[in-house]
DNA sequence: ATTTATGCTTGCAAAAAGCAAGTGAAAACG
DNA sequence: CGTTTTCACTTGCTTTTTGCAAGCATAAAT
């Protein structure tokens, strides 16, 4: 499946990433392929944030539909699917690596995070690298506690 | 005016930047402020993206309560208000440079961005010190033709 | 004194997100 | 083979957010 991207109604290269990304999931997904190696619906799911299945589905279809990540059956699993960061997903690591230093400066930074940071700034093409073969970057977080 | 930044509910770096400044607007705000050293409400209004008075007025104070913004009265004028980058808010430089990287590569380049990218990649700690001063780094784009 | 500029607020409509439940097809289980 | 479970959604409804048009308060200009 896959439909003709939206028509982008500001000519401007923010406006262009905030209608293809710009909303309150999309970043968060990518993260979780990027950052934690997650290719299937129900691992996307799993997240802390708790996204609604609904919501999942649309932001899985709009990123799909606009070239970020691809969809294929799971030839081990006729009944699941994986998704895959294209080149143009792929490409939006940087994005992705400057939201998390940035936001490293105003948070606190725990030792699974450091880690990160540190290996950003020594081996930015090894993370990139990773990232492109889909090899988690991070150890996942615990899952929150239950209510 | 300043309130308490709401808590993030999610202990990620990512979630962090999507609460931080993650919605239709905020970045628009922000590269307007970055690119064309817009400072003003009614030169927010008049950007091509036609974001509406209520939702303009509660992204600034949003931006405002995480500061990444400050605001104050115009000193010339005493019915204006002049908005200003904090250094919370410099620091989002390279996120926007990064998007505007990433979408450079997925639409048309005139010749306005393609001069500011070459900047970009030749003059980044030139950028960056407009970016503080609050000097516009790109000429304006002409506006839409109206309906 | 009246009009205009500036930066909003208010009230209501429309769109998007959130929640709970249900569906259908493939796989696993007995 | 029939039943149950897994997986990836969809559907219907409620709640929240966004969008639109209008109005308002204060300062400045005429």
């Amino acid at each position: 499946m896959k439909h003709d991207p939206k028509k982008h109604d500001s000519d401007c290269m923010i406006a262009y990433g905030v209608d293809t990304f710009g909303d309150r999931w999309s970043l968060l997904v990518l993260r979780d392929m990027m950052l934690y190696g997650k290719r299937r619906y129900n691992e996307f799911l799993a997240s802390n944030e708790q996204i609604a299945t609904n919501v999942l589905a649309t932001r899985l279809k709009h990123l799909e539909c606009e070239g970020i990540i691809s969809k294929e059956r799971d030839p081990e699993n006729r009944r699941s699917f994986v998704y895959s960061l294209t080149e143009k997903g792929v490409a939006l690591a940087p994005v992705i690596i400057e939201i998390m230093r940035w936001s490293s400066s105003h948070m606190k930074v725990n030792a699974r995070r450091r880690k990160l940071l540190d290996r950003i700034d020594n081996d930015r093409e090894g993370i990139l690298a990773d990232i492109r073969a889909q090899t988690p970057i991070m150890p996942p977080p615990p899952p929150r506690a239950a209510l």
